[in-house]
Order: structure tokens, then C-alpha cells, then sequence
DNA sequence: TAGAATATTAAACAGTGTTTAATTAATTTT
DNA sequence: AAAATTAATTAAACACTGTTTAATATTCTA
């Protein structure tokens, strides 16, 4: 046996091929502007095959989507160490924002575009899977933060939204070209600025 | 005379329909969902008037865009008559919550589509006319807590980015359905905790 | 009323996502 | 090994999209 498995593996190897074409495509113009032909020219192969593949277009980019959260949720892994729930707060947003920045493009997928596809398999739970795992982990900390006495008089859910907020705020008005009422000379770096200020402000 | 001022009243007539139009079809179906034939449809006339008015769909949503400042921008007066800069900082969150919520595709036509058409009019200058103003009022009233003493060891610019980074955040997650990771019975009033919890930071 | 200017349209172009039936290739059965 | 069956792949079509063009209808001017 083992030949049913092959066959698995080079159904599984084209349907590689059209992700990674398809997310080079989507990240380099975007994904409104990627055609199905265009896709299928890269892969050398016709536009039907996808089709084979792939529900439709929005199961792709459901794909990658996916993808993108694996790869913030790898760069989050470090912050088990860090003992201070605080401390591990700041360090959360950073790693946040470096990602939003470094990969503005795959933000812009998980975090800005239009999301009718999100709870494309639990349509009934009303849920959102990938950043519920992500928010969890930030309402933690910050009850955490909580019980060790920081933040008084606030609550954890608003408090982990708003934080979420600043955060979100700051990348996407930049991401999507927004920025451009600041200062040349500061534009840049206002990103980090902004949430070194919000750090200040947290104490 | 007064015949071609009659004319070109006329000429506005039928642009003011059309833009009425899109307005409501962007709003009610989306920017991107809402064809020229649709826009056309609607005012039984041919999708190729709609060019004698129009250079193209971008043009149209400008116009829309820039009615959205001018309406955010009318609910903004009555700040004027608040003296207490950081009274006035946290009206103007409020209102500015209150407006995207109120108008969320409006609010998603101003600040989170994508916007390669914000400085079609003054490409050269690389600035952003609607929402430098906009913004500008936000850094004035912060430079004048700044001056109260309020917020100490702050600086405006990066202040002011991240104030707007917040609300912006607050309601932009809302309208682009990633609230979905709150739970069902808080969902509806996060946007308001949110913003509460970031004023109750502010002191 | 004839001629010029303008407003409006129908038709076409090149593109889109997606579906269909037909074709080619591979696998299984006889 | 040859025939039958199944799977992979394609070409062609469908109904759309934004936009342009040339032709038509309407209005204004002289």
C-alpha cells in the first residue's frame, strides 16, 4: 500500500503550488487585484484546475489566512518566559506591531480586509477560531495583570479590546495609508512612537 | 443670462442624482459590489452617462468621501464651546465613536478602504487634505493639555497618533467583524467599554 | 429653419470568477 | 497486454465587471 498516500501527496503537492503562487500574487498586488488567470499562468497551468483544488477564490485566501496566523502565533511563543504579566503585555504589542510592519500585506488579510469568510466552517457558532485562540491569550495576561493589583478599576474584556485596539489602530491607519497628516520627517517611525506613548500611559 | 448658469444647475442636477445613487448603493451593497451599470439602473439612464460626470468610480467615491468629512466635521462644532482640553479630547473621542458607529460604510469609505485616490487632486504634496485638518484639531487639543500639564512627559505628535489610533482601532475591528472573539452578551457595547477604559487610563 | 453643439445611448473591448462538457492521462479490471 | 474505468486537465462558454467608441437623439444658436 502506500500508493493511495502518494497520490495524496502529489494532490496535496499542486494544491501547494497554487497557495504559494496565489499568496505571492496576492501579497505583491493585492488580493482583489489577483485574478484566477493570473494564478493559473504562474502555475502554467488552466484556470479550471484551481477549481479542483479550491472551493473558490475566498477558500485560498481562507488558506493563507490561516497561514498568517500560524506565523504570528510562533513569533508570540517567546512570552512564556517572561514571569511579569506586564512586562509581558508590552512585549506582546511589539511583536505585534513588528509583524503588522513587516508583513503589512499578510495584515491586511487577517486583520483589515473584509471578512465574510471567516467563519466559513462554523458558520453556526457565530465565531471567529484563529483570533479567538489570539485574544484568549491577551485577556490573559491582562487578568493576570489585574490580580497582580495593576490597571485598578478597570476589567479585563474592555481593557484587552482597547489594548487590542491601540495596537490594531496604530498598524492599519498606517497599513492603509493613513499616516500621511504626519510630518514627513516623522511619518516613519510614528508607529512605534504611538505605542511607546500608549506604554507610558499604562505605567 | 443666467441661461448657461441654468444649464450648468441642470448639468449639477443630474450629477447630484448620480452621486445619490451610488451613495446609496456603496452603502447598502459596498463599493466594490456596486457596478456603474447598477448606479445607472437606478436612475434609468445608460452606464455611459455616468462618464460625462464622472472620470471614473474612483471620482465618485471621492465626492462621497469627502462628503463624510464635511459631515463628521459639522458634529464636531459644538467642541468649541468646551474649555477644558482634556474635557474636549474625550467629547471628541465620544463623537467620533459615535459617528462611525452610526455610519460604519460610511466611516469604512473615509478610513479603512484602500486609498490611492486621497491625493489625486495634490499628488505632488503627499498629503491628505480632509484628514490633515481633521487631524489637526486632535494635535491642538492635546498641545493644550500639554501646556495644562495634563499628560506629563508626553509629546503631542506621537500622543495624538495614538489617541486616534484607539478610537480608530475601537471601531475599525467592530465594522470589519473581528469582534467576534468577544463574547455575544458584551459584543454590542465593547466599542463603548473600550473607549471608557481608555479614557479611565487617561485619568 | 439650417447648422453647430451637447446630451445620451448602444455596442464593443478586454477583463473578471465560475461552470460545463470534452479531452487527455493514469489506473484498474478483464 | 488490451479494454474499461476513473481521475486529471483543459478549452470554451456564461454572466458579469469598468471603460471607451462611434453613432444617435436632443437642444441651442445663428
Amino acid at each position: 500500500m502506500g500508493i493511495t498516500d502518494r497520490k495524496e501527496r502529489e494532490k496535496e503537492e499542486l494544491k501547494e503550488t497554487i497557495l504559494k503562487a496565489a499568496k505571492t500574487l496576492f501579497l505583491e498586488k493585492g488580493v482583489e487585484k489577483t485574478s484566477m488567470r493570473n494564478i493559473a499562468d504562474r502555475i502554467e497551468y488552466s484556470p479550471g484546475i484551481i477549481y479542483h483544488y479550491f472551493k473558490d477564490k475566498n477558500e485560498i485566501f481562507h488558506a493563507l489566512h490561516q497561514e498568517g496566523f500560524k506565523a504570528l502565533g510562533e513569533k508570540m511563543e517567546i512570552l512564556s518566559v517572561i514571569r511579569d504579566p506586564l512586562e509581558r503585555l508590552k512585549v506582546m504589542g511589539k511583536i505585534y506591531v513588528k509583524f503588522a510592519m513587516e508583513n503589512p500585506d499578510m495584515y491586511d488579510l487577517m486583520f483589515i480586509k473584509e471578512a465574510p469568510l471567516c467563519h466559513v466552517f462554523d458558520s453556526e457558532k457565530e465565531e471567529w477560531i484563529e483570533g479567538g485562540g489570539a485574544f484568549n491569550s491577551l485577556r490573559m495576561t491582562i487578568e493576570e495583570s489585574l490580580a497582580q493589583g495593576y490597571f485598578p478599576g478597570h476589567e479585563s474584556e474592555s481593557l484587552a479590546y482597547m489594548v487590542w485596539s491601540v495596537v490594531h489602530g496604530l498598524v492599519s491607519l498606517h497599513i492603509r495609508k493613513r499616516c500621511e497628516v504626519i510630518d514627513l520627517t516623522r511619518r516613519e517611525n510614528i508607529v512605534d512612537e504611538g505605542l511607546d506613548a500608549f506604554f507610558k500611559l499604562l505605567g
